[in-house]
DNA sequence: GACTGATGATTAATCGTTTAATCAACGCTT
DNA sequence: AAGCGTTGATTAAACGATTAATCATCAGTC
């Protein structure tokens, strides 16, 4: 029941009086067929409006033609630029997105793993919860984390540029820089930190915050501290998120400390709101689009390749179609706005003064 | 070729010995199989790990199992929000979701449209560009957007949002109030702002400033003259969105004005980061869960009803299927934090004074 | 003991597409 | 004229699940 509204290819091929498969080659290309029929049944499968039947193709070809992107938490903030890119190289190579969300939770990533298969994709990219190892599973898989994570991932990075931002700071003059962090059970922003750590000198004095161990202690989305940290004579505040170099921003900013004419303040990921704060952000941004098309085309790559002859039936069922991705970090870039700049004076007050145009 | 790894039906059937038709039929509970048979069957279906495959289960019943998500804009900081609830209200209910971005573009968004239909989605919901009017396609479609769209939507009530948080301000006792939108071409934005002057009496002095319009003058992420209106004596910031309200914010934190102490900043949407930003944003939620598990029941519903019967074949073969999901508006809710407070006396310039704890 | 119903399982058709195998017809060569 | 290669099209068999229709078996009834 519920016949597809569209036509098929039988209605086609009973409409012009021709077989059905010579309509299927026709349309695929493939076969032999008169340069003067395909034309005709081009026109006619435009004029009814055919519209191919995935599942019966996918039944047929037993390739869905569908990606899955499994997501540690669906709400970060970073996610529309992944989703974005994933879905724009996804849909240039003919392929679906499927998404799916672990909610941050381990269990409910394997579950929702499961539940990608069980749709039939033909791959997925995952961007695994931290931590996360991702076992063997039916399909190619191409993952997104960082380049410290074992295994063959794709990523931006992190430690590049860690160590970019610190270049500038540094060359901008700053010798005491406060680096903050939300946990230290990231690969990111320990692949981040390290980077900025090792793009200072000797001369340049670092320290460690954790967000998260200040909010156990004082509560969520309480006061950092950063007032006083100013006073002891840190004059940067390099956040491994913009989110954090937010927060940063306007607490100092309510502190009546000016950024950039006193602090710098700098962040990660140039999210969608950096450019309108005030001032502007200085941070660094992932290139997404370079990202997600690396990923996709190594995975597309390896379902079309695929297991070349059906040899070996019954010998390592799984291991053939291992993660396939091979390790490759696309280099961040710095965009410098007008929240960074020399270190000024000791604490000040003015309102505004020379407004960054 | 390629042969999907799993055991299919007939593998089953053939281990236990019995026919393809018993085994679906004790999978699925239809039909008549003894207990004990059932047993069995789900016992080896189990053993050899059996996932029933999509695509010859979508091809005969004519249902992919599959929605398709359009949104006008992936990189919207609304979206996560958005994907985040649709995808678990989908899941929960059995179905997928598969994404498709139109970037902003129109063109796109039809193009996008037609993807989603040739993956063979068996509803769609849309969020529609703002402007446009989703035209007549061949699946069941809910809409998220406003309640003023023509058409049956599923959306917040944001003309009851924006009443809320001029209440909220009114109560607070301010009398003048800059409104902050970014374009008057958006219905949502609209609602709000419609909503916001419906809720002050006449006592209330309220002008509304089109970040857009200023930008074309000034530039993009320019300054918006907050601090001259501050002067001028508005006590109150009243932002659609906390996007411009962090800009607002931001703006008037580096012009040496005091938030709350001196002006109130409000938003609409409580993006990721309004808790955490000094002082944390006041800002109407919307309940997101509540949307997308209307609209995603709606959408089931009218799927899963779909023609009850095969009857009136070639009479109106689209018109039966149109837009499905009734009107239904789910109130937001105000969330006080920080950044809103009774006006205080003209311009300040206290450093930071009693922080809120 | 033949008839009736209920029960439990099987047969076979079907969804729409792809594709290997087959076939007919025609032009060329020897 | 018989043989051969090429071209253009058809036949038919899958892919995996669902389901209406059929069939066999057995218990109970008159």
């Amino acid at each position: 029941m519920a016949t597809r509204p569209g036509p098929n290819l039988s209605r086609i091929a009973a409409s012009l009086g021709v077989s059905v498969a010579t309509v299927s080659n026709a349309l695929s290309g493939k076969g032999r067929v008169s340069a003067e029929l395909v034309e005709r049944i081009r026109a006619t499968a435009n004029a009814l409006g055919y519209v191919p039947s995935q599942a019966g193709r996918a039944l047929r070809t037993g390739r869905s033609g569908v990606l899955g992107l499994v997501l540690p938490d669906i709400s970060n903030p970073l996610f529309p630029q992944i989703a974005q890119a994933i879905e724009y190289s996804a849909s240039v190579a003919g392929y679906g997105v499927l998404i799916a969300d672990s909610r941050g939770d381990v269990g409910m990533q394997t579950e929702a793993i499961n539940r990608l298969i069980e749709r039939g994709v033909d791959g997925m990219i995952i961007v695994p919860r931290r931590g996360t190892r991702i076992a063997d599973i039916g399909c190619p898989v191409a993952v997104i984390d960082t380049p410290s994570t074992p295994g063959n991932t794709v990523s931006a990075d992190h430690w590049q540029g860690g160590r970019e931002i610190a270049k500038h700071l540094a060359w901008l003059g700053h010798r005491k820089v406060l680096i903050i962090g939300a946990n230290p059970g990231s690969n990111v922003q320990n692949d981040r930190i390290g980077g900025i750590k090792a793009g200072f000198d000797s001369a340049v004095q670092t320290e460690v915050l954790w967000i998260e161990k200040i909010e156990d202690q004082n509560g969520g989305g309480c006061l950092l501290g950063l007032a006083e940290k100013a006073t002891e004579g840190f004059t940067a505040f390099a956040a491994v998120s913009d989110l954090h170099a937010l927060r940063a921003l306007t607490e100092l900013q309510r502190a009546g400390i000016n950024v950039p004419g006193c602090v710098s303040v700098t962040g990660f990921d140039d999210l969608i709101w950096s450019p309108v704060v005030t001032p502007a952000l200085t941070t660094m941004r992932m290139d997404m689009d370079t990202i997600a098309e690396i990923a996709i085309s190594a995975l597309v790559h390896a379902i079309e390749k695929g297991e070349p002859e059906e040899a070996s039936a019954d010998e390592t069922p799984s291991e053939r179609r291992l993660v396939t991705a091979t390790v490759s970090r696309v280099p961040m870039q710095l965009v410098v706005r007008q929240s960074s700049g020399p270190p000024g004076p000791a604490k000040t007050n003015l309102p505004d003064g020379d407004l960054p145009k």
